[in-house]
DNA sequence: ATTTTCATTCTACAAATGTAGAATGAAAAT
DNA sequence: ATTTTCATTCTACATTTGTAGAATGAAAAT
């Protein structure tokens, strides 16, 4: 059993990388693929890939002198997680008290909020 | 120039039960509102607390031989910055994905959903 | 006036996280 | 066959976080 458990900010980063590729990719493709301001040392983004093997969250294949880092977990199980998790952290479990922060906070404009009324009408209907 | 930074969650646990009181309060009073299965020791939410005060997001005041602990960060303000960022890292800034999470992973109820849809529905009509 | 209580403050320490230089070793270039 | 390159692995260390015992000191009880 191996109880998926929250990743600290850094190696969510990565995982957020290697999710996205949708295929095994080196640590070079990790390191031009970091967003703007991230300036790690690739034995940095190396310690953070080891790391997350430690964990389960990766595993690796070697080809020639290259690791190829391969997700053990899936994006949307721990997005899924993470998501319960935080809205019962911030929000006592509220969905309409974290979209209403958002609101406020003027985190979401005109489109984000026309795309999620779509959604939610779509799977509002299920329910019928 | 404070910075609010994001909280470690223990002492986002005691600020969520600070804002929630309304009214600044002792140490007493977190020790008694601590959820379930949380049995720190009295000397850790006090150690929680001053690191809370060092933070800014709490002052004191003293009251004979108690402290009140009172925020200085507004809940709201605190909820609005940690959702939009959380929605940033984890879900590319997309609320559509994060209420899908939510919604694959079942973490929401046919309730919950109903009133999220009515609150879309409401402010969606402000921007006619 | 003394003793007791007990909230607060100090001090401590292990584990987790952020960060990267030094050492290694095998592939690539000469 | 040697040298060079460079991804990977080791090692290291400061900071942050989780957790709480020891010491303090003032209010409360006697």
């Amino acid at each position: 059993m191996s109880e998926i458990k929250r990743l600290p900010d850094s190696e969510l980063e990565i995982m957020m990388i290697i999710w996205g590729a949708g295929k095994p990719v080196t640590s070079a493709f990790i390191m031009e693929n970091l967003r703007e301001g991230k300036n790690w040392a690739n034995t940095t983004v190396l310690n953070f890939l080891n790391r997350l093997v430690d964990r389960g969250f990766l595993r690796t294949a070697r080809q020639g002198r290259f690791n190829y880092y391969e997700p053990l977990v899936k994006e949307s199980e721990y997005l899924q997680k993470e998501s319960k998790s935080f809205l019962e952290r911030m929000h006592i479990g509220s969905l309409k008290s974290f979209v209403a922060a958002l609101y406020d906070g003027d985190a979401i404009d005109e489109e984000d909020l026309a795309e999620l009324k779509k959604y939610v009408e779509e799977i509002s209907n299920k329910y019928k």
